[in-house]
DNA sequence: AATAAAACGGAGGGTGTCTCCGAATCACTA
DNA sequence: TAGTGATTCGGAGACACCCTCCGTTTTATT
């Protein structure tokens, strides 16, 4: 009987099915990740999360090669609900109060998982290819936001949403009280005001 | 021949001057550590900083307890033109003009040293005492600028000084960009327009 | 069951932090 | 100017972390 094979690009061989104790592995770091960098921060060390995990530090740091790459795992799924958020507020809301609401919960997000803060900025020095992806998706989610808000004209035209968005992550940095979370809530409401169109 | 002697507090007794050579390593130190900071970022090697200054790692230790301590230290005299800075501004120019004057004075000071952005904040987890001193200073300098500008009338009753002081802190920690400095100036003037009073 | 690709794990080398304490240095006194 | 006790120096060393390397083990596949 004549059976079916699927395409394959000559480029790529067969591909073998990828191995089952690699994605456990991967997905009990991932776990112990989370508890860790939310208990102890961003620097808990690493050679513990792999001991925790009841693996290698050599398994951990194949499968997350730098410690950002292990952070950003650990958060890539909070992201995706940022993204996520942005979509429905834009359908539902008016545009100035859609841009407004979806601040705010980046505020909360950051506020209940603090440990992406410091993630979320590049380090010092220079512009890292770190953190591509999230990166990608939450200036995506923003910059929508803005072009809604400015095409129907209630934010000035010139603003430029990654300032926005520089300053959002900025407070989030800035933990040096305990009452930041209002702060940072405050500081929207000053954000937008400062951005609305000159009368 | 009856002798003065100079009043002594008996709860502290007999002040022995200060050995000098305790103060030249201290400024030695001071020295090479500015240099390295401003070279190679805020976690050079504090060993290597010792070796550079000719000094041996625990002198380094006991003149600064803390890396901390050590990159306040370097930036003590920055922070206090700052400080000298709002001051001089607040007697020469109106009153928002004199807060936006110093804001965009801040950033600028953290564009050239950009080491001292990180360590203006507080490390996440909890509000330590490090850089009290400073952050008194530079808090004291914004507290002022904001105060007068509300009681001209030019900006809100109900703007908390250290909500600016935190945006501005928080995106000179965002070095995404090489223009950030950019972003950071056009910033200011949204804060500055968020904060006037709403008519 | 045999085979080879893929993943594991942990020992180990490199680097950084911070302490400890005998040795060296200095301010003060007579 | 020499003596002396307080003060500071210095660097070896204990500890922690990072990350790699490679012999061993597990797994998908034939």
């Amino acid at each position: 009987m004549q059976r079916f094979f699927m395409p394959k690009k000559p480029s790529e061989p067969t591909r073998r099915k990828p191995r089952t104790d690699a994605q456990r592995n991967r997905e009990r770091i991932l776990e112990v990740a989370k508890q860790a960098f939310t208990r102890s921060g961003a620097n808990t060390s690493l050679d513990d999360i792999a001991r925790d995990a009841g693996v290698g530090a050599g398994t951990l740091y194949r499968h997350f090669p730098t410690r950002d790459a292990l952070i950003e795992a650990v958060y890539r799924s909070e992201v995706e609900k940022l993204a996520a958020a942005e979509r429905k507020f834009s359908e539902t809301m008016p545009p100035v109060a859609a841009l407004r609401a979806w601040m705010l919960l980046f505020v909360d997000y950051i506020a209940a998982k603090h440990i992406i803060a410091p993630a979320l900025n590049t380090f010092v020095g220079g512009p890292s290819k770190l953190y591509e992806g999230s990166r990608a998706q939450i200036q995506g989610a923003i910059d929508a936001l803005v072009k809604r808000a400015i095409k129907s004209g209630d934010i000035r035209k010139d603003l430029d949403p990654f300032d926005l968005l520089r300053a959002l992550i900025g407070v989030s940095n800035v933990a040096s009280t305990p009452d930041w979370p209002q702060s940072a809530k405050r500081l929207v409401d000053i954000l937008i005001s400062g951005s609305r169109p000159v009368k």
